[in-house]
DNA sequence: GCGCAAAATGTAATCGCTTACATTTAAGCT
DNA sequence: AGCTTAAATGTAAGCGATTACATTTTGCGC
């Protein structure tokens, strides 16, 4: 017992002078403020949580304390006595494209007006990573999730089933698991951009892909221009096809290969804009004359596409309404609302200058 | 004591029937797992943590029971009990910008290496919301900040001193408070480009700015263009100079204004990319020749920048190594290693085709 | 002034995890 | 086998907040 009590008395001072020694730059907790503001910490936390229960005087304390002190309320702790952090999480391939970088500015804005905060994790185009990083949201306590596409490993699906944690996907028009989605379906998309093509007379038509890889949304693009030219007695062999990342380098590779064979195409259409953009840089380049020569289409219309030299003819995606709605509908979900469980956005084709009917 | 007990008991009664009706679908904690391995929940702390300690044989066992289980372990709670959260804090003025995009892509890739995960917040380029988000990512206890650029609120900035959090700035060759940086000077690096547009001749100078309010990097690149004309007894008129946001079609709009008076500026330095990008296309849709007409600089050398027709005389800024710095030297300081005050990474001008001696 | 309901505040348990210290188990050596 | 020492595991006390319940204050009607 001697012993025992001893190194108890040991511990408790260790711990107190430990405190003491620094008290000045040591982060400040609610018992501090409760102390200097002369009130219990509970009423600190009703002061900050719940204001109108709280006498005035008493209020005007805590909060000059908390001024005092340089107070700032753990989120962790908070969240881990209340089982809610306030806070989403958005899973995206990359925030080094724009239509992703603006649907993230987008869902943020709201979510900030909502008073939630929120936290991206990048998958890199891979399933693994997007699995890893949105456990590693999981374990950060996030009320809800939003993911863009729907491709996900099955144990990523079950675990999130089995937290029951809300969940929607955006950019795409069905779900994996039953989660809401907010979207549209890319195929049909891309195959009214092919069709449009085809309307203008051309027949050489090639795509300039993305990587399909872990990526739905540049398979269903390609799938949408192989099925329009399906429908329309046409195909897209394999020369007429290029798969590239998405960036300006690889896009300008991308329209040399498929201008190196014979007959070249005349109309060439893209994954997205960045692709497009960079096949309209290589254009000019080669003093390939677009749209007179070669027609381009793009996809997404980011703010770009307008500016451009021509002006850019794509598919126009309503990526700010379709993240904050994407937002609305998981706060819905959060409070326990039924949401609708597809939830379309309409993409047009804008058709500008780089298209052009096909020249005889 | 009747009732106490007897509310007691009740309450006890709620607690465990609400674990049992849950039971299926309840997160499960350190505790699950631990009785699931028959171990104690220490143990699973220490497979977790510090696999080496635990047998083997047991550690099969609590791994079994984390997969039957979905235990995801609880970042809020651990923080909460190590006063370590293995995260670190980015505040930048906007992510929709590819400069940003490009600097948080590579610093979240270094972090990630690092086992650190990285929240970001944007400002809008406002310096309340700064503070409001730097404020938000300390109570989420973040291990350290970097910041892009170094302008302030001092409050901000006593609180960050008084918990001793480590934090850097990056892109601005000094610090506020005495925190690491890693940048440049942006002044005479516009000074300098300046001074090459001068030396091709050019004598009727113009610049198109960003918002120099609450930014000092647009404001220090302004002061740049302004002394290097100085310097040559030259010097920036109001109607010389404007000030938008970064954005294409504002930046066309600038330079519209630019080109509004007589005699038209022969040379024009842009704040950033996105803003030459904007002029180029503007000069682009006026037919006007660049750079025989009117020669372009730009400042960051985004991707774009080399890929443009014509290609982009720009200043290179090494945007990826100088964030992926910036999360070194925070790491190093959170090791509680000495980090020099000042890193400074080189930016250089890369000629291109967007600039020309001027005509007679 | 008194009594009583309502309002304000306090007390202490709890969230899920880590870890100092205590205890048990295993291993090594003579 | 017996003893010492190291390795593995367990026990229980926090971390910083919230909140159910208990207690004290306040305000009000008479």
């Amino acid at each position: 017992m001697k012993p025992t009590l001893s190194t108890n008395a040991v511990r408790q001072t260790k711990r107190k002078s430990s405190r003491q020694s620094s008290r000045k730059s040591a982060v400040a907790t609610v018992a501090d403020v409760a102390r200097l503001a002369q009130v219990s910490s509970a009423t600190v936390s009703r002061a900050l949580n719940q204001p109108g229960v709280v006498r005035a005087e008493a209020r005007a304390r805590i909060e000059a304390a908390i001024v005092e002190l340089g107070y700032v309320p753990d989120a962790g702790a908070r969240a881990l006595s209340t089982k809610r952090s306030g806070t989403i999480g958005a899973v995206i391939p990359t925030i080094d494209n724009a239509i992703f970088a603006k649907g993230i500015a987008a869902l943020q804005k709201y979510l900030d007006t909502q008073g939630y905060q929120l936290l991206v994790a990048v998958t890199e185009y891979d399933l693994q990573i997007e699995s890893r990083q949105a456990l590693d949201l999981v374990a950060r306590g996030v009320d809800g999730l939003v993911f863009m596409g729907n491709s996900q490993l099955p144990s990523l699906t079950a675990l999130l089933k089995r937290r029951s944690l809300p969940c929607v996907h955006v950019g795409v028009p069905s779900a994996v698991g039953g989660a809401p989605v907010v979207g549209f379906d890319n195929q049909s998309a891309a195959a009214r951009a092919t069709r449009f093509i085809l309307d203008l007379g051309h027949r050489e038509v090639a795509m300039l892909a993305g990587i399909t890889q872990d990526n739905d949304r540049a398979r269903d693009r390609l799938g949408g221009v192989r099925q329009a030219l399906k429908e329309a007695r046409l195909t897209l062999p394999a020369h007429r096809v290029v798969e590239k990342p998405y960036n300006l380098a690889a896009a300008r590779e991308g329209l040399r290969e498929l201008l190196a064979h014979n007959p070249p195409p005349t109309a060439v259409l893209c994954g997205n804009d960045v692709l497009a953009f960079g096949a309209l840089m290589e254009a000019a380049r080669q003093k390939i004359k677009v749209p007179r020569d070669l027609s381009i289409v793009g996809f997404d219309d980011l703010e770009l596409a307008r500016h451009l030299e021509p002006a850019l003819t794509t598919m126009h995606v309503p990526t700010e309404e379709m993240w904050r709605l994407g937002g609305e509908r998981l706060l819905a979900m959060i409070r326990g609302e039924k949401v609708p469980a597809v939830t379309e956005v309409e993409v047009t084709l804008v058709v500008r200058e780089s298209t052009a009917r096909l020249r005889f």
